[in-house]
DNA sequence: GTTTTATTTGCTTATTTGCGTATATGTGCA
DNA sequence: TGCACATATACGCAAATAAGCAAATAAAAC
């Protein structure tokens, strides 16, 4: 974990691209619970059929989630829960930016009064 | 944590945007033990001063690394452990994609013969 | 087989992003 | 003040990316 080859970066840097959309987010958010289809995600978030399918295989392609095909219509559902805990550690860190932020200008109006 | 306002998700999406780059990557790896400048970065990494500065101003923003000017140099330090937490966890999720990607094809190979 | 429904893909456009180069800012020191 | 060194920023370019629209594919029902 030291001495990371070049590839390996890539990789990780790619994984987190994956993580770096608010479309793709709200999309993982909604798949929490069950599976959930194509068209199913598409009403739910108001966005076009085509965007949904696209950011779905986008995240399949790097096992974020899984696609299965049954019947007339294509389930995805999460791959990893870890994904979760992902997003909790960077909910953390910027709630820890916020407490900063609002201490300091505490100490700022402080001063100031 | 279930239904997460649309400016929470922007905030996540751009917390994992900063992660997405692999330069990036590679110079907070170089942070894990001690503070460095910039121009040490640049030099460890190969990377042209400007592009390195850009890379950690654009990290200080969103609290990843913390500024320090001492002296002539800026020293730029870690800001959140947590980070290291967050590319393992990735690791992890990398790692067992490969896992399952050579089991595939060993039952693969093993149904051909 | 044809039709219907659900999903995917190609193509285009607008926006974003990273980098190189050149220039500016800033800090310590003679 | 003026010089030298370390960082930061402005500008322009090329590549990547997301979204809209229309056409294509896949699968089930008739």
């Amino acid at each position: 974990m030291k001495d990371l080859p070049e590839q390996a970066l890539q990789e990780i840097a790619a994984y987190f691209q994956v993580l770096s959309e608010p479309t793709r987010l709200q999309i993982l958010n909604l798949l929490r619970e069950h599976e959930k289809s194509v068209g199913e995600l598409a009403q739910l978030t108001g966005f076009s059929l085509a965007n949904v399918s696209r950011h779905l295989a986008h995240m399949a392609q790097h096992s974020i989630v899984v696609r299965e095909s049954r019947g007339t219509s294509v389930y995805y559902r999460i791959a990893d829960e870890s994904i979760y805990g992902l997003c909790d550690l960077v909910c953390g860190s910027i709630a820890k930016r916020y407490e900063k932020m609002a201490a300091e200008r505490a100490a700022f109006t402080a001063t100031v009064s």
